[in-house]
This record gives C-alpha cells, structure tokens and sequence, in this order.
DNA sequence: GTCTATAGGAGGATAGAC
DNA sequence: GTCTATCCTCCTATAGAC
C-alpha cells in the first residue's frame, strides 16, 4: 500500500480510515486484474482481513466503491497536463522539443505510479460497461489531450517554431501515436515485461515528427 | 443473427445446429457490452430460448463458449493482411498510396462487420483476465501488422516509392496513430455515434504521413 | 437436442450485538 | 468500526427422462 497518497470521498474529504484505504487499494489491484464483475466483495475483504459486513460501513455498495476509485483517478490525471493559462507562459520559456518531452516527462510520472497505471486499466476494461469509466476516457483522457495540444500547436505556429499545418492535425499526429503505444507499455508493464523497447518507440516517434514539423 | 456466416467448433468442423450458431453470437453480444464475467449462461440462454441445461449440450463450459468465438475471430483477423508472399507482386501494379489506401478498405471491411466489431472489444475488455484475449491483441493484430507493414515499407523503398527511413519506424508511424484512432471509432459505433470526424482523421493521417515519406 | 429437477456454492447486502 | 449470523438471489454445472 502506499503510504503518502491521499484519497477523497464522494464528498471531497480525505479518507483516513486504514482499513477503508486498504479496500480502496485492494479494490484497484483486483479489479485492474479480473475486471468490475470479475471481483467480488468476498475476495476483496478477505485480502484485506476483514469481513464482508465491515466493508459496507465504508462504502454504501461494490458500485461506489469503483465510483471512488474512478473520482480520484479524475483528480490525479487532472495534474498531467499544464494549466491552459500557463502555456503561453511555458512555450515562451522553452522550445517545442523541451515543451513535447516535459509532457512525455509528466505522463511518465504519472502512468509509473502503480496505482494509476492500474486505474488506467480498469477505465480500459470497463469503457462499454461503465459511463463513468467511459467519459472518463474519452473527456478526461482523448479530448482534453487533444484540444490541449491544439492549442498549444497553434501557438507554436505563431512562434514560427513549427511549420504552418492545422493545429488540431498536429495534435492528432503527435497524440494518437503515443495512445496506441501507451495501450502496448501498460499492457507491458502489466506482464512485468521490458518496456524499452515501445519506450524507445515513444522517443522515435517525437523525433519524427518533430523532424518533419518544426521550422529550425 | 448474420446468416451466411460460418462459425468452426474447437475441432475445425463447422457449426451448423441453429441453436448453437445463437449461443455465440448471443454471447458475443453480450460479452461485448457486459464483459465475460458480466454475463450468466442463464442470461444468454434466456436470450436465445432455450433452458441453461441445454447450452451445456453444445459447449462443455462457459470457458469453452469464449473460447469458440476467440478461435473464430482469429480466422477472421487473418484476412485483413495479405498474404505475404503476394506483397512483392501487389506493390508492383499499386503506387504507395493506393496500397495502404487498399489495407484501410480492407480493415473497414472487417471491422464495420457487426460480429467483428464485437469480438474486438472483448479483446479489448479481456486482455488483462485472459492470455488467449491478450495474444490475439499482441501476436494477431499488433504485430502482424506491424512486421507485415515492415515488410511493405522495405520494399517501397526499394522500388524508390518511399524515403529510406529504417521499415520498421516507418510502419510504427503509420500504424500507431490508426491503432488509437480505431479504438475511438470501435467505441463511437458502440455508442451509434457519427463516426466521421474520426475516419477523417484516419485519411488525414495517411495523407500527411505520405506526404512526408514518399519521393514523388 | 431439449427438457425438468437439483445440487452446491458464491454473489451482494442487511440486522443487530459489542 | 468490526463482528456473527443470516437473507435470498444468482451462479455454473450435472443427472436423467423424453
């Protein structure tokens, strides 16, 4: 279990409890592992050591609890992007190249926190089941992305550090490459296998399309 | 339920008892939207009308049901890509673009197959439960696409078509982005979205990875 | 090949004592 | 906040008649 990480409740308080912490962590391992419906209350508490009866005294039902899970990984995927307002401030202070690998920097951060690399999965596992899950995904993840890095290609364009292409074409030649690899590195990472291969597929990838884009 | 589709029991012989033939594709939409372990024998015999005693006449275990469908998604994959060895004499009477024009048209075809589409997203839901989902998504479609693409940009290259990038960044860069999009278009025609903004950016893809790649 | 009947366990969830 | 005890439903799978 990690030790520093906080979690809020659907009511924004942080959650202190040691046991409904363990369910919560417990929870993300197991359903990241067989899916929503492939885990059940049972299991989850018995990992954790305590009996099914307890676990309702800290989430109403098995659905609030993937609810919690989900409201939480919302806050943490909140904090891999720049705040729009910064980019301006941000794309003046470095060039493309440094601004594209401090964003891989920060995913990387991000999705190597097993937790999250593990959230991340259940949000893939359970897209057509679950709503949330799926707007998660597609909101949270795809489209903020993507209008993120629209923007800030269009002010690079006005830099004249990248070449005059459509802003959001940009965006989506950089973007969907690094999503169909991310799917592979965690599907990686999950197996416990070397990843320095897709990494490095990452890399050229940034390369590449720099090389063909940027005006220098 | 597709009535000219042939479906192979786990023996190779082809399935021909009409009950049998509405257990999987019932369980193949079912599973589709609810997951393997989201859905009962009792809710997929209830769908196609018959008592949950009866499904276990035709198929020794729910294991075995999914593993039927995943043996015939396999044979369906497999005619997406052309043969190998008809590569070399495709590429002669195509220009670059209209063969991976060509590769495209045959995807959609495959996939724009309700049953397919289908089976692609219990892939997807199954891979990190089950080694038979994840290696029809590592071994089925991610690498055989990518060593067949491999294979193609080599040989553009030597015909002078294609700029001598190393083959194998050139197939990454063509194919990650289409791997990401298909996710989204997949998830769209689940939803009976409008998908296309998406096969938009597909084309759009081709033609700027194009028009950076070849000599013309 | 389909049915009725049933086994035997696992599922989510609650009541009430401490 | 955790426990014991319990509810009732749903689960996969089998036996045996027709």
């Amino acid at each position: 279990m990690s030790e520093y990480r906080t979690y809020l409740d659907l009511n924004g308080n942080p959650i202190v409890n040691t046991n409904k912490i363990k369910i919560l962590e417990t929870a993300i391992d197991l359903f990241s592992r067989k899916g929503y419906s492939g885990v059940s209350i049972r299991e989850i508490t018995r990992e954790v050591g305590i009996k099914e009866s307890s676990l309702y005294n800290h989430f109403a039902s098995k659905e609030e609890l993937l609810g919690v899970i989900f409201l939480n990984f919302r806050r943490a995927i909140g904090e891999i992007l720049l705040p729009p307002e910064m980019l301006r401030g941000a794309l003046k202070q470095m060039i493309a190249e440094q601004f594209l690998q401090q964003g891989v920097i920060n995913f990387k951060a991000h999705i190597d926190d097993p937790i999250n690399a593990r959230i991340w999965r259940i949000v893939t596992i359970e897209q057509y089941r679950d709503p949330l899950a799926r707007s998660i995904l597609v909101e949270d993840i795809i489209q903020r992305t993507l209008s993120f890095l629209e923007s800030a290609f269009a002010l690079m364009i006005e830099q004249g550090a990248v070449k005059p292409h459509p802003p959001k074409l940009l965006a989506a030649e950089y973007q969907y490459p690094l999503f169909g690899m991310i799917t592979e590195y965690n599907l990686q990472k999950y197996l416990d296998q070397d990843t320095s291969a897709i990494e490095q597929s990452m890399a050229d990838h940034i390369e590449f399309f720099l090389s063909h884009v940027r005006t220098a």
